[in-house]
DNA sequence: TCATAATTGTTATACGCCATATCAAATAGC
DNA sequence: GCTATTTGATATGGCGTATAACAATTATGA
């Protein structure tokens, strides 16, 4: 649920921004050790702070970190999540299909079937038209956990990060990095 | 941490550019290979494009891409760069204040200097005050490099993301992400 | 002062993620 | 039918990250 923002400066579409363009560096810096030595001050981030991918690679850390935070009750990593999430919405279909539309190479996903599978949430099948390819299906316990993971995802994580975004601002960001990944 | 990079090139065929703006779920999809075959149609990514954190880490991975393929030139990764910028706003510092700052673990920082101090791009000196300690200094090479780097960067790379995104939202991402980084 | 603790750079090591080559079984194409 | 392709799988290497441990050096406190 959208929790209360403070700046909702963006707006949905167009995002004005408040303050003019300031163009002056603002030096900003962080604290290396504690402040009490004079040769610990701060460091200059000089124009880290303009590069996006500086940034956004620091907050996508982050927001991974909240992820496995909020979901931890049922212990699922996020690209475990996003499987579990597709193979709810795309039941029957196979490895290859899954790995491809979630961008992990084949080979890599075996073994990250084999641990959900282990766990009891989904199933390989030998398919009956095609022996070669196996057909993944959640089971019923993949489904509860699943549910799970998504109220926990929702109610803490997505709230968290609306919380400290704002709901606009939050929606405007995600059209953003859609647009990026998509674009680019 | 700051920056990793790594040479990878995701085969995924993005289909449905579909609206944005979109309230509704457009029921977004991805074509997993070619549209002949009946099972090959696409596949539902669920309420995949609603978490902030997916899609910010596939944006993420694309900007690496951009940066790498810019910035090829002076063969530098968003690392490395990221050290040669703190190096020049902050000569005279020792490993453990620059890698703290990346957010870089000293044990990690040790052969990424190594790498940089071969290449004649920065300095190891020993600290006259406290003998344990390297004293860190870009060479004259070290700061032409970094110059050719950072019009690079800002003539291909950020260029680019301006482009696709337009000034006002990249300056808007630019401080929601930052935010997310700091608050998160 | 002197013994002990803390710090710095470093090595070794392990884990996870990603990428490539390759393979056997099965299927598709001709 | 013979070849080429596809599917799941294995092995392997590279890279980023994380922890433990160590020698040299410095800081701290009794």
């Amino acid at each position: 649920m959208p929790v209360s923002n403070k700046t909702d400066i963006v707006a949905e579409s167009v995002v004005g921004k408040g303050p003019r363009r300031l163009r002056k560096k603002a030096a900003a810096s962080v604290v290396v050790s504690d402040p009490s030595g004079p040769s610990s001050v701060a460091l200059d981030l000089g124009e880290l702070n303009e590069l996006l991918g500086y940034s956004l690679k620091r907050a996508q850390l982050r927001i991974f970190e909240d992820f496995l935070r909020c979901v931890a009750p049922v212990k699922l990593t996020p690209a475990q999540f996003s499987v579990l999430l597709l193979l709810d919405r795309n039941p029957g279909r196979n490895q290859t299909e899954i790995a491809m539309t979630l961008g992990i190479l084949r080979p890599n996903f075996v073994a990250m079937l084999d641990a959900l599978e282990n766990r009891g949430l989904c199933t390989r099948q030998r398919s009956p038209n095609d022996r070669r390819s196996h057909v993944l299906m959640l089971t019923d316990k993949g489904r509860t956990t699943l549910a799970k993971a998504k109220k926990l995802v929702a109610d803490k994580h997505e709230a968290r990060l609306i919380d400290v975004l704002g709901p606009r601002q939050h929606r405007a960001m995600l059209e953003m990095v859609a647009k990026l990944a998509k674009e680019l």
